[in-house]
RNA sequence: GGCGGCAUAGCCAAGUGGUAAGGCAACGGCCUGCAAAGCCGCUAUUCUCCAGUUCGAAUCUGGAUGCCGCCUCCA
């Protein structure tokens, strides 16, 4: 089984191959903890949370450092703003983002690491990128020299000469290159500061994920991944660091992810359309949430409006309402907990060998859906086809034996479903408890009485009883008012709330 | 100005040289008192347009048009 990598370096598919036999190391770009975690910060989480949990389920031993930004200019503007310190603004931060990612499914890393907790080791980075004079201090700052790197724009494809100097910017007169950037920032009067060779300062933005690598994964790793804004500068800078230090390639795989859009708009301060995590959590179910956007190949734009979402609800329901019918068959669901890597290799293409296929092709989720939807089509057609055989069959020997090796398919397929939930971080729920859940929260959201609904339920089969189907309907479409859907089953009819 | 990406049905979205997955929506059928759910069928002779390479192109090349991102310590 090889798994195939879009290669942000060079631009294309290329087999993994890890440094050591069955282990990755892996590092993520995290937040910059000075506000609320928005949407976009959800699907590069997710989208590495997924990659994170494939890699593991098909037996490599993962080690995932996923860092948190506690000391930036954003952090200590913000904790001037509102007059508390920046340690507790990081502090509160952090807590939210755990509590947003938790609430989203999201696995925590291996290592969360913190700038702050780093400074001894970024200090030493700087002294060895001095001593080996890629870098020069000025006032204070110690800056990064460019032009000394030679592989210097090798990953944003950035050619130095190419690029319009200060086009945006005002160039710091200091610099010998105006690309060079800022490796130790000298402090202002009542900034945070630590001491330094160049005096009370803090560390750049770029060079604390140089440091936090190197502690946890060494000087050369093999995943390094972020979103697709980070390419440049922030990425280019740190392999120029990172490699300028250590001698050695810095990153062997670099993963990029795609923006999410708010209806057709980038979501940006002017327009005030930022979707934070914790109110979409309000409105959506989490799973619903992952599964729109992993419903698109991670590196491609996602749009996110109300119509998309709400569609992709319709499917999590699709597919849960699956799972509620075989877990009456079987009477439980099978374990997905239990160690399921080793049977990877399949004999034939189940469908959970073909799920696979599309996580190793560059972890198509988009693709790997089709075929969870594909394996739920095909469940429940031998369902109703079970169902039909029910009605018509009478019990004998025969169909003792069929019910065991039927009981046995429904089992290994619903297996393989549960697993694909697995890697999404779907499906984690018993469907019991998820339709649930979304009773009550339109019970909450719209003061709706369960009681007042089985009595209207109870109206309407007293009326189908006495044959007044024209009653029995009236009722229905009141309900239908309500957004609740009434299903007729053998066992009774339940009622259920439309996405 | 430099670098990069995208354009596939009513909507969303896979597919990167071998004859168009999947989801949502619509419609027809089975089932049902009628529905709903589920299943079956149907829905792109065709992938923005033009030219080229090839036995063969949504996929490769050149060009056009449209949209978008990065070059600001924004995921």
């Amino acid at each position: 089984m090889t798994i195939n990598i879009y290669n942000s370096l060079n631009r294309s598919k290329e087999p993994f191959e890890t440094l050591e036999p069955g282990r990755v190391k892996m590092y993520v770009c995290g937040p910059t903890v000075y506000d609320s975690c928005h949407i976009g910060h959800a699907r590069s989480v997710i989208v590495f949370d997924v990659i994170y949990r494939y890699l593991t389920a098909v037996g490599y031993d993962v080690t995932y450092v996923r860092n948190f930004t506690d000391i930036d200019d954003k952090i200590i503007n913000r904790s001037n703003e509102l007059g508390v310190s920046p340690e507790s603004l990081a502090e509160k931060y952090i807590d939210e983002f755990h509590h947003d990612m938790d609430a989203l499914n999201v696995l925590r890393p291996t290592l969360e690491p913190r700038a702050t907790d780093h400074i001894d080791h970024i200090i030493r980075i700087i002294e060895i990128l001095m001593d080996k004079k890629y870098a020069y201090a000025s006032d204070g700052d110690v800056f990064f020299s460019v032009d000394l790197f030679k592989g210097y724009g090798k990953l944003s494809g950035r050619k130095l000469d190419d690029m319009v100097a200060g086009a945006r910017v005002d160039v710091d007169q200091r610099k010998k290159n105006p690309f060079d950037f800022v490796l130790w920032k000298a402090s202002k009067p009542n900034e945070p500061f630590w001491d330094s060779p160049w005096g009370k300062g803090r560390p750049g933005w770029h060079i604390e994920c140089s440091a936090m690598s190197e502690d946890y994964l060494g000087a050369s790793f093999d995943i390094h991944g972020g979103g697709k804004d980070l390419i440049f500068p922030h990425h280019e800078n740190e392999i120029a660091q990172s490699e300028a230090a250590f001698g050695k390639t810095f990153v062997r795989f670099w993963i990029h992810n795609g923006f999410v859009n708010i209806n057709h708009e980038k979501m940006s301060k002017s327009l005030g359309n930022f979707l934070m995590i914790k109110d979409i959590v309000k409105e959506y179910h989490p799973e619903a949430i992952r599964l729109f956007l992993l419903s698109h190949h991670y590196r491609s734009p996602v749009d996110f409006t109300d119509q998309a979402i709400k569609n992709v609800a319709s499917g999590l329901d699709k597919i849960y309402a699956l799972l509620d019918r075989a877990e009456k068959y079987l009477g439980s669901l099978p374990d997905v907990n239990s160690n399921y890597h080793k049977d990877v290799i399949a004999s034939q293409k189940d469908f959970w060998v073909l799920f696979c296929d599309a996580m190793n092709d560059d972890f198509n989720t988009a693709q790997g859906i089709g075929v969870l939807f594909d394996a739920v089509r095909s469940l429940n057609r031998l369902l109703d086809q079970l169902d039909q055989s029910d009605q018509t069959n009478e019990t004998d020997q025969t169909n003792q034996s069929d019910d065991i090796q039927n009981r046995q398919i429904i089992h290994n397929e619903c297996l393989n479903i549960l697993k694909m939930g697995d890697i999404l971080g779907l499906l984690t729920v018993s469907p019991g408890a998820y339709f649930q859940q979304k009773k009550e929260s339109v019970i909450t959201k719209k003061s709706f009485d369960a009681e007042m609904i089985e009595a209207m339920i109870q109206e309407r089969q007293d009326a189908r009883k006495a044959k007044d189907f024209k009653k029995a309907d009236e009722v229905r479409d009141r309900l239908k008012e309500m957004n609740i859907e009434i299903e007729d089953r053998p066992e009774g009819t339940i009622w259920k709330v439309l996405s």
